[in-house]
DNA sequence: GCTGAATTTCAGTGATTTCTGAAACACCTG
DNA sequence: CAGGTGTTTCAGAAATCACTGAAATTCAGC
């Protein structure tokens, strides 16, 4: 027998504290599209975050109430974007995830997935243009101005991307401890 | 090994600078999903910008072979995220757009916009989320605990992204022309 | 106020993404 | 190795998102 007092109805005999936490989820869950992951990811990490506790599947199923399958593969996806991890309880055959209750560290490993899936791909396409693309030559002529201004076009992309690497790499890189610092520096207001 | 699929067919022979600006938008295109923007409206932009020239909407449509209504929305769109402006030509009644050439100022109008989709609503919830939610008292208990501890992540996810948000107006805001310095000097490698 | 060019809107369609549920798989333990 | 428990996979269903094309709207000039 299962020991779910599964609310059927949206919070049948929610705490205060669980109402609170199922804010939280969805607030969370919205937040989905700006990091690049669905929302029951979102969701799934949140509530491992807000409530702190290492849950396994049937729980997370449970609380979130989503299917098998869903649940899987969104935990899966978490663990592979390194912001979940798996535990396991004595006596108990079951796998218990949680999540990175330090906040930091759990957006240095959101920029660090994000920098490799997204920035350096863009990256190196970046340079592969630049390496196609047609050469200005000596002559004058329409066609040599608009090579010379695409080459600077995308020079001027280059020279932010890669600043922009540089900037994730100090934050969120293997050494990249330093960006909390970085930020107070920086937050401070005129 | 070739480069098949040119984008180019109804143009029948595309020059080799407008291959590099296809390669160029449907790179940038891909991107679309990191800024939360559809494939579309990346496109459009990127056209805007690799070319640097002001096109009409029909000009538009013929070179990303896109319909007039989704020209159009893409457009606004983007008007809206204010990293394009209109422009006329005389003795034409055609609207005419301009994608900003300052790739710095362009990233400013994306993060500000992004902020204020984002950054802004999450901070919301998280405020009412932690004037909703119920107060620890004095007692000693499991639920004690656990509320203390939810005000305790309700509380650092508020820090982080008040921080974001300071750092996001540093960068972004109306006085936010000092970002490109502080890039570059936290930048500076290790 | 009419005309026609330019632009916007939107219902319908098409494409893509996400979710479900059940079967397949893996792995203990007696 | 048989039976049970836990996990993953995946085909199809459902939900979401993007795009089209044509009709409606706007607007300058007559």
């Amino acid at each position: 027998m299962s020991i779910e007092s599964r609310p059927s109805e949206q919070h049948a005999d929610a705490s205060p504290i669980q109402e609170a936490q199922d804010r939280f989820i969805s607030s969370w869950g919205q937040m989905a599209g700006a990091w690049g992951i669905s929302r029951t990811m979102a969701e799934v990490h949140a509530l491992l975050y807000i409530t702190g506790d290492a849950l396994n599947t049937d729980e997370i199923m449970d609380r979130l109430r989503i299917s098998r399958g869903n649940a899987s593969m969104s935990i899966r996806a978490l663990l592979d974007w390194g912001i979940l991890s798996r535990t396991h309880k004595r006596g108990d055959r079951k796998e218990y995830f949680e999540a990175d209750q330090d906040v930091w560290s759990m957006f240095r490993a959101i920029v660090r997935e994000r920098m490799k899936r997204e920035v350096e791909p863009l990256l190196a396409s970046l340079f592969d243009i630049r390496d196609r693309s047609p050469v200005p030559d000596d002559e004058a002529g329409d066609d040599q101005q608009a090579a010379i201004e695409h080459q600077r076009r995308i020079e001027e992309m280059l020279t932010f991307f890669k600043t922009v690497e540089r900037l994730g790499q100090r934050f969120a890189g293997p050494t990249g401890s330093g960006l909390e610092a970085a930020a107070k520096l920086l937050g401070r207001l005129p």
